[in-house]
RNA sequence: GGGUGCGUAGCUCAGUGGGAGAGCGCUUCCUUGACGAGGAAGAGGUCGCAGGUUCAAUCCCUGCCGCACCCA
């Protein structure tokens, strides 16, 4: 078998993926309990980042886990059509590569260009999915706007729309003005930011002034009214009367209302009712006038007088100049606050009054949260439960319209002849209602969340009743980050209950945010994010994924040091070797039944605890707990199997009547080995599966994971060959102490109180331990160190010239160790509380440790006073 | 203002009501035939601080300090 000495993940990660993808191995086989996962799409706005990357691993070990333990598996890929950043990226694109603008395309034109952005990237982000070994089925892959989904949309926005659970209405909305569109509450990113607050006189109409604070002196171009609260003795003989809008000259009343703050400020403030959500309620409650002074781009405009056509910024600016010159500015503070920006152009939001459509949530928040209560939907970890829960139990209208191009069309249409709105599943050039032919569609498209929150169902056919849909939903568990819980969760559970009547998912594992070693956010504008595309090809896509996964300890963020896909890359490497060995011993090899073979030590020890990790990684996959899952593999692998199994195998390879055992034992281990270690490293463990003799099936994707063999389990042998190994390193520590190189074979004896196992002593010991001749003896010799000592067994290495200051060190050193432990057991042991309340078990457990601890002590002690003799 | 999570070795991180762990880094040694991307042996921590509960606390509770995030 030819087969190099290192790991080279580029060469064996191509073949295999186009291997597994044409032989259909991702494909559900259609029978059997299904297990089945919707992708979160990803954006076609550019490449996947870390957050895919971890998001992807984690889904594909689970799906790889279930497929191998015979569920009928379907994960579903597809990416989406992310309106107003995809919408932005193709705007960029364009001005950098034509120099247009959008407004310089018709729609037509415009969405034509998109369409084809979305098809390039579409590919591109499926290549990457692809590189991360992602076992999807992509035969059934679907995009957000597609046609299929685009018939799931509007049936549901109809519906909705039917049942009066969608409603267009002027409100005040969260605008961006860089975007040109509106937000949803959840698009919008609160951040502290210390701005001024200006102490504006506002004279009186009858003489006198009232001083108003406010952090946006531009919006006084749109003042009504001045504010106080009624309780606040200072200003009570305020209301009622008028004042004279500075620069403006516009009357305003003064007005008394609860929601003013008397320790705001003044304890009086300007009432903007146009650009502020507050401000709008008190004008709907006091029947205020409503000035628009913004344009949708956030400029002034035509109420504006004078400052028409400047921004917000410039406006400001100018505003205060002008209230400064004429001596209306009272003083300027520093105030904190919290302000709004857009979640995909980072730019201020601004409080607009507008048209929307919007979603009457409570109504159908009711099923979400009791699917939720009841435990029907589960979140891991758990705490996401309560975060869900406040959002839901709180939710407001979700305003679902966007001034966009690029998205799902809202199916509404409006009759010039008769005034009335249509929500329609099909195109209408005609009003239904009057016939009518002068009938428009509504320009404006959908929130893409509208879309994504139909994925579950609408990706396996829905409203077709198609056999998937049947048999795939609902889903079995959903694997994203936390940061969409609102945007995504929520919306998919209200959904798949309103339409499906049954709920989208059982679980929803949140995972990790992916940070920089620091701690930070990985973001382009810190420029501290790691590409996996990089990674994979400077590590492997094994590597990372394995790194992935280690780190991804439950409800703790990942703080990512590139140095652990260096110590992964190791692992693999390690593997690949320990794989190589096997197969470099396989000469004479005859693939028999573990029952039929005459198992020595090592062989019973290792098989032993290869029960123990398969039941454990098991466990810790159900249970989501993906680093424990991947650690525990690793240390079986490498402490367990690598540094004693394989190393104890070398000896008796060479012995004739050994040599199948050993073989078969081998191989068997490292079969089952590379099972488990499948769904973290598929490429790798393929790879070498495929290099394995009399494998079954096709790949080791489709094979069975491996069960945990009661009878395997075996204590007795754990315990002596844990004997063993401690008594080698026992040796090894002489040896580096007294500067006995490994390789030279030294003599040792031994003192065993139980002399059934000596033969065994004798052989693993010798061989492990490099020693020549292993004696037993009923005494220490003279010219030797002590290796090891407990109350069962003592070891030896003889010594031509012993050099006796040495040894004494070494001795001292470790009765020092040993004398704080016992120390600590004698305190405990001396407390009658502890005696007479802890539980028996820990008591005698004690005494056990202490009695060792003593016997270990006490024979130290002698060794030390004989060499001071 | 409300809420959540985190402070463990020089660094990055696991973990647990009863013996403090890993990787990297560091020290010493080893080119023995799977692997030097390796092997062997070591050094290194008052588990943020202060109380409380408990026979027993790094772990549970309270407060404080520091860091991060979410919501209003």
């Amino acid at each position: 078998m030819e087969i190099g000495t290192r790991y080279d993940p580029a060469v064996i990660e191509k073949k295999w993926y186009r291997y597994w993808e044409e032989n259909g191995f991702f494909k559900p086989k259609e029978e059997g309990k299904p297990f089945v996962i919707v992708i979160p799409p990803p954006n076609i706005t550019g490449r996947i980042h870390m957050g895919h990357a971890l998001n992807i691993t984690l889904q594909d070990i689970v799906v790889r886990y279930k497929r191998m333990k015979g569920f009928d598996t379907l994960w579903l890929p597809g990416e989406d059509h992310a309106g107003i950043a995809t919408q932005n990226a193709v705007e960029r694109h364009l001005i950098e590569t034509r120099g247009k603008r959008k407004e310089d395309f018709q729609r037509d034109e415009f969405l034509q260009i998109v369409r084809d952005w979305a098809k390039t990237y579409r590919k591109e982000i499926a290549t990457q999915i692809r590189s991360l070994g992602a076992s999807v089925d992509w035969t059934r892959e679907r995009f957000t706007l597609d046609e299929g989904l685009n018939r799931a949309v509007r049936k549901v926005f109809v519906n909705l729309f039917n049942e009066g659970l969608i409603y267009k209405g002027k409100y005040m909305v969260n605008w961006c003005p860089r975007c040109g569109t509106v937000l949803s509450d959840e698009e919008v990113e609160h951040e502290e930011e210390v701005a001024k607050l200006y102490y504006v006189r506002y004279p009186l109409k009858d003489g006198g002034y009232i001083i108003v604070a406010t952090v946006r002196p531009e919006t006084m171009l749109g003042d009504t009214a001045v504010a106080v609260n009624p309780k606040d003795s200072r200003y009570s003989q305020y209301i009622g009367r008028v004042a004279i809008l500075p620069l403006v000259g516009r009357e305003l009343p003064i007005i008394a209302d609860e929601y003013v703050d008397p320790e705001f400020g003044t304890g009086a403030v300007k009432i903007t009712p146009a650009h502020d959500p507050n401000d709008f309620e008190i004008a709907q409650r006091h029947h205020l006038e409503i000035i628009d002074i913004f344009d949708d781009t956030a400029r002034i405009n035509e109420n504006g007088g004078k400052y028409q056509g400047m921004d917000r910024y410039e406006a400001r600016k100018s505003i205060v100049e002008d209230l400064e010159r004429e001596g209306f500015v009272e003083k300027v503070e520093d105030h904190q606050h919290s302000v709004g920006h857009c979640y995909r152009c980072h730019s201020t939001v601004e409080p607009k009054l507008s048209d929307q459509w919007f979603v009457r949530m409570k109504p159908l928040a009711e099923a979400a949260i009791k699917v939720v209560e009841e435990g029907d939907v589960q979140f891991f970890p758990q705490r996401w439960t309560k975060v869900y829960l406040n959002w839901m139990y709180n939710v407001r209208d979700w305003c679902i319209s966007r001034q966009l191009w690029w998205g799902h069309r809202i199916p509404v249409w409006y009759c010039d002849d008769c005034g009335s709105i249509v929500a329609s599943e099909e195109e209408l050039h005609k009003c239904p209602k009057c016939g009518g032919e002068k009938v428009w569609q509504d320009p404006d498209v959908l929130d893409t969340w509208f879309s994504s929150a139909l994925w579950p169902f609408s990706t396996l056919g829905w409203p077709e009743k198609t056999e998937d849909l049947k048999r795939y939903y609902p889903t079995s568990l959903l694997v994203t980050g936390f940061d969409i819980i609102f945007f995504w969760v929520a919306r998919m559970i209200v959904m798949g209950l309103k339409f499906m009547g049954e709920k989208p998912f059982s679980h929803v594992y949140i995972h990790q945010l992916v940070r920089d070693k620091y701690g930070r956010k990985m973001s382009k504008s810190l420029g501290n994010g790691i590409d996996p595309l990089d990674v994979i090809e400077e590590y492997g896509a094994d590597p990372m994924r394995f790194t992935l996964a280690i780190l991804a300890a439950q409800g703790k963020d990942i703080k990512l040091d590139p140095r652990f896909f260096e110590s992964h890359r190791r692992f693999a490497n390690k593997i690949w070797n320990a794989s190589r060995f096997v197969l470099m011993n396989l000469e004479g090899y005859e693939r028999k039944t573990l029952s039929g073979l005459d198992l020595s030590l090592d062989d019973r020890w290792i098989l032993s605890r290869l029960q123990k990790v398969i039941a454990q990684v098991s466990e810790a996959i159900e249970n989501y707990e993906f680093n424990i899952a991947a650690k525990t593999v690793y240390d079986f692998f490498w402490s367990e199997l690598c540094d004693w199994y394989i190393e104890s195998s070398k000896f008796r390879l060479s012995i004739k009547t050994e040599r199948q055992t050993v073989q078969n034992v081998l191989v068997h281990v490292l079969e089952q080995s590379l099972k488990l270690l499948h769904p973290f490293m598929p490429f790798l463990s393929e790879e070498l599966w495929s290099k394995l003799p009399r494998r079954s099936g096709p790949s080791i994707t489709i094979s069975p994971w491996p069960e945990v063999v009661e009878e395997l389990i075996d204590e007795r042998s754990e315990k002596l060959f844990s004997l063993i190994m401690n008594a080698v390193k026992g040796i090894r520590n002489v040896r580096a102490e007294m500067d006995i190189p490994q390789s030279k074979k030294v003599d040792a004896y031994y003192i065993s109180k139980d002399h059934s196992f000596d033969g065994l002593l004798e052989d693993y010991i010798a061989r492990l331990g490099n020693v020549s001749k292993l004696e037993a003896v009923s005494e220490k010799p003279h010219r030797s160190a002590v290796a090891y000592v407990d109350d069962f067994l003592e070891v030896f290495v003889s010594l031509k010239e012993l050099d006796i200051e040495r040894e004494k060190a070494r001795i001292s050193g470790k009765l020092k160790k040993l004398s704080k432990e016992l120390e600590k057991l004698e305190r405990k042991l001396a407390a009658e509380k502890f005696l007479s309340n802890a539980p028996e078990e820990i008591v005698s457990e004690k005494r056990k440790e202490f009695q060792e601890l003593k016997v270990r002590t006490e024979r130290l002690e002698r060794l030390l006073k004989e060499l001071e003799e």
